[in-house]
DNA sequence: TTGATATATTCCAGATTGGGAATACCATTC
DNA sequence: GAATGGTATTCCCAATCTGGAATATATCAA
């Protein structure tokens, strides 16, 4: 097998850094229409275009007609996943107190799986 | 140009699910052998081994000889970029009077960039 | 040394990508 | 209807990927 197709998953969609631009846009200004994203991004149309076809393959975004203008805009709902998957490493680096207890968890846990000396590092 | 390597960024290598599980389980275990995991991923050795590669070039995970196996801890920091991109979504499903607050400001600005009515949807 | 164990690397194939250029498509205006 | 404006799609290609199989490397044990 190749790697999963960019269309497979919200995850994969939001890999590429201009798919990620583009979403902060819609998400910024309720909605726009290509053209609009086309003039701040400062990228070929069909490039935006294309970009905005993954997303919309992964329901990232939906889109309304309006005259000859198509206007974007964003799911949010669909980076729950995302979010939630994230969040549950929030603990390693919120604030003092839950670092050092999640420190401490770890080290539990690494004795209690293998009481030994760990030699080179990285 | 072609899609960007899966090691240019936290982003691209979170993108694989195996990947995500293999972080998972180092989260819940402080540290584990590359036997440990392939045992409980029921994968291929080499496989794992080349997840955890990826995973070690973006610094997602780090490692320790001890013996003849080697232990993977995971350096969750390398999430925060993640964490925080996602993160300024929240509001638009956190709670209800958040998702309220989140759609009224959307309409807004929607009102403030286009007065018109759009036709079809998707 | 020899053998076994643990892990990493190499080689392979098929699949997929993102961007540029050209072009097709659709709605509006003249 | 023809010209125009706004978007989407197609064609192209070099770069990458993932997984399997085979193999290399390193450590420990007898």
């Amino acid at each position: 097998m190749a790697r999963a197709p960019v269309t497979s998953d919200v995850f994969n969609a939001i890999a590429d850094p201009k798919r990620r631009e583009i979403i902060d846009l819609l998400a910024g200004s309720g909605e726009q229409a290509v053209g609009d994203l086309v003039r701040t991004l400062r990228i070929a149309q069909p490039r935006v275009s294309k970009h905005l076809r993954v997303l919309r393959t992964v329901r990232l975004v939906s889109v309304a007609r309006r005259g000859r203008s198509r206007v974007y805009r964003l799911n949010a709902d669909r980076l729950k996943p995302v979010h939630d998957w994230v969040k549950a490493y929030e603990r390693f680096w919120s604030n003092q107190f839950d670092r050092i207890k999640a420190r401490a968890e770890q080290k539990a846990q690494e004795r209690k799986n293998q009481p030994s000396n760990p030699t080179q590092e990285d």
